[in-house]
RNA sequence: CGCGGGGUGGAGCAGUCUGGUAGCUCGUCAGGCUCAUAACCUGAAGGUCGCAGGUUCAAAUCCUGCCUCCGCAA
């Protein structure tokens, strides 16, 4: 069996790596991949994970801009005659052409247990809503994003402990393990594809720095999970008043619910073991984990809070 | 030339604008108090103020260059 992957991000790399292997069924003929982007402060042009995986092993890699508007790269998708696509985490809508290219399916493995949390940050959106059980689901692609009629899934336990990066590996692993045990029914069409229903489908769109930002005015509750959820992308902050100037604090997990409420939803304490917020309900979020202001090295909660009592203490969350 | 904030005893910070004996919260060490302690009290050690030049009677502080850490943007 001819295998096309396409997938961009890390969560894709234990699959890839799995279908590289020599004893699974089907061959990766080519991996797409999104082009290699500039990083960081220094803007370093950056490959894809997998695409260093890929050429590791001498397996084709193609960066096409846009399948939409690319002719070259969707003959060049054909050329190959793929008789499988396998889609992780890509990060481009697919025209109908591609779809139709490979002769038994074009499936995507999606991070979370569909319809709910469409879009691009499943993992995130399962730990802030507070669910218990998330997964990976497999299903045909389709025009929509993440509506296709749903193959197989994996579910898997989400702990009070785990944040973004941690479910995110471990979501990661369960690609595998799904492909171990569905590739070969897949591959014979013997997977009866159950619709998605419509009326429960919820959307988890791209977040951005901007999303990170802490609203003390909700309850401890929701704060704390939106700091695991949140951890390590987008993170999330505060703007805090002190001295006057808005400075920018960044949370990090793990952080507590406290009965004690230093004050008013917004207002800051000091304890001995970490940052104390006001929230919403009345109740108090100690951040015993780091913290780092902006322009600053990342801290435990404790050290970072030293430097800090000496300024002028009107400090709130705005 | 993308924008911006840092680098001050072991840690985190103030002091820099308005040059003039280096300060705070901790930690460490010694002693005291205590049934006891991460609590409290007393004392001590520990700093070429990122590096290199320049200005000045005098530079952490002003000027120039460099190294390096970080926030935003991507």
């Amino acid at each position: 069996m001819r295998i096309v992957f396409m997938g961009t991000g890390d969560i894709a790399l234990p699959t890839l790596s799995w279908l590289l292997r020599e004893d699974t069924p089907g061959q990766v003929e080519a991996v797409f991949t999104q082009p290699d982007k500039p990083v960081g402060r220094k803007q370093e042009l950056t490959a894809p994970a997998p695409k260093r995986l890929a050429e590791a092993q001498q397996v084709p890699v193609l960066q096409p801009i846009s399948l939409r508007k690319s002719l070259h790269d969707l003959e060049a998708l054909e050329a190959i005659h793929p008789d499988l696509i396998i889609v992780i985490a890509y990060g481009q809508i697919l025209p109908q052409r591609v779809l139709d290219c490979p002769s038994v399916a074009c499936v995507n493995l999606h991070a979370s247990l569909l319809p709910k949390y469409r879009g691009a940050s499943p993992i995130q959106a399962a730990i802030r809503e507070g669910d218990l059980i998330t997964g990976i689901t497999l299903m045909h692609v389709v025009p929509q994003v993440d509506a296709g009629p749903m193959l197989s899934t994996i579910e898997i336990p989400i702990s009070d402990t785990d944040t973004g990066g941690t479910l995110h590996d471990k979501l990661a692993q369960l690609g595998p393990a799904l492909l171990e045990r569905d590739l070969e029914p897949l591959a014979q069409s013997s997977i009866k594809a159950i619709d998605q229903e419509e009326s429960e489908a919820t959307y988890a769109p791209k977040l951005g720095r901007d999303d990170g930002k802490l609203d003390l005015h909700e309850p401890a509750e929701q704060l704390e999970r939106m700091i695991r959820a949140y951890d390590p992308w987008p993170g999330t902050y505060l703007d805090l008043e002190v001295s006057g100037k808005t400075r920018k604090l960044k949370v990090f997990p793990p952080t507590s619910i406290v009965a004690d409420s230093p004050g008013a939803p917004g207002e800051l304490g000091a304890s001995a073991s970490g940052l104390v917020l006001a929230c919403g309900d009345g109740r108090g979020l100690l951040c015993h984990g780091d913290l780092q202001f902006e322009g600053r090295r990342r801290l435990p909660a404790v050290e970072c809070l030293r430097g800090l009592d000496q300024q002028a203490l009107a400090i709130r969350a705005i």
